[in-house]
DNA sequence: CGACAGTATATTGGATCCAATATCCACGCA
DNA sequence: TGCGTGGATATTGGATCCAATATACTGTCG
């Protein structure tokens, strides 16, 4: 440790951020479906996204593998992974695992929230106030949830709750209407965090979980429609 | 379609379980990793895994890919994948998620289940009555839950549901003093039986998330005196 | 004209090979 | 003697190659 304490950020902040091809892979094709970049039902061919890359198919087939296990793709045995159909059955799934989650998280980490988490939301919450591009948008709501849920001291229910936070983030890149939605988002976001403020633990739980529920219905209304729109093939 | 439907039952049960060398193995490692049989921190050697499976590396490292996913092994680059390690704190998360998913699941399942679904219930219940060996004992205890929940019509939660309750399992094997558990546990197997065949929806759910609360203080107390009689290294 | 069989092609699944890197150990130096 | 350096070794990460299989096409037969 003869290193002075100052250069170690510049260290940190050069070190490449994925140590293997296989994780950098991984983490662009998951952002890439969760984003909505790429639809459910696209075949990924396994050479294309190699060539993509840069890569062999090699990285590429594990990455594959561990979105398999996420249920990002789908495999079909020597036919090749698609990215994962989106329907309204999955929305409700997606919503009920939320709904479920969240609150759970969220009642273990009130208690140890402290004053910078809580000033960290308010920043995020005051960030999207004045954020238009949906994508972004979405990784900001992602992030006030995660800081509000992350003392909870549970590191995998955090996680799932942020891959199902990420993974209804996919639903919401089809909505034109979403705007409607945002400001009654908003107000529930404040009353949340207010709550959190308070140190009123069930009050903030039953705040989220009415958020959370107002966000399935929001979503059901809009897919039900859709569905009517454009019938199935 | 010339094949006369009754020999189609004889080509699924003699088809090949697995068709891929990869699904087998993830299959088999799963397995042997939540039943206890490989210790957590032991390493995961892909060539001993490859010969032990009379294969190649690859279809194993795939499989170990899609294990991390899971959470089951964890990968360190150039090092390998060891079993993720047990913990109090882990039991803890595990028990925390099937406190918040399983009463979902069961209060959307309980208004579909028909009478095919409870007898079968029923009918683990009264297995598992008798049975002595853990392994065993632990799956008649997950098929039981499970078929309780199947009709929830939310695949994603069924999963995640099943996944946890077999993650739980993993503790199990650990407990010696298991037996004094299990009289209670089954008392309780029956009150959330009797509730769902009433259509009790609610009490269903009640009772079910008493018997998580129970499994999870069991656990905790036994794994906390465990970590006092086993210090840290 | 339609259905089936056989083949051709594209793509994945799996094996082997090479490169990169982490750990271990011996050695030298203060 | 203790620490740091350098190389040897084991193991993984990635590339390339071959085999297996699913699909599409083509031609033939009814």
């Amino acid at each position: 440790m003869t290193l002075s304490p100052d250069l170690s950020a510049f260290v940190d902040r050069h070190r490449p951020r994925f140590r293997t091809a296989t994780e950098f892979i991984e983490a662009a094709l998951r952002d890439a479906i969760l984003s909505g970049a790429v639809a459910g039902g696209t075949p990924l061919r396994q050479e294309d996204l190699a060539a993509a890359f840069g890569v062999s198919r090699m990285p590429v087939r594990e990455a594959l593998r561990q979105l398999e296990a996420r249920a990002l793709v789908e495999f079909h045995p020597h036919r090749g992974a698609v990215v994962a159909e989106i329907s309204a059955t999955d929305a409700a799934d997606i919503s009920a695992i939320r709904a479920a989650l969240e609150p759970a998280a969220l009642r273990a980490s009130v208690p140890q929230l402290t004053a910078a988490d809580l000033d960290l939301a308010a920043d995020l919450l005051a960030e999207m106030e004045a954020e238009t591009d949906p994508g972004r948008m979405g990784e900001l709501n992602r992030r006030f949830h995660m800081t509000l849920y992350a003392r909870c001291g549970l590191p995998r229910l955090l996680a799932l709750v942020e891959q199902h936070l990420a993974a209804g983030d996919r639903y919401l890149r089809f909505q034109f209407d979403a705007l409607a939605y945002r400001a009654p988002s908003q107000r529930e976001h404040v009353a949340l965090l207010d709550a959190c403020r308070a140190g009123d633990t069930e009050a903030a739980c039953r705040v989220l979980a009415d958020h959370v529920e107002q966000g399935r219905r929001h979503l059901a209304d809009y897919l039900q429609q859709r569905e009517v729109a454009v019938p199935p093939d």
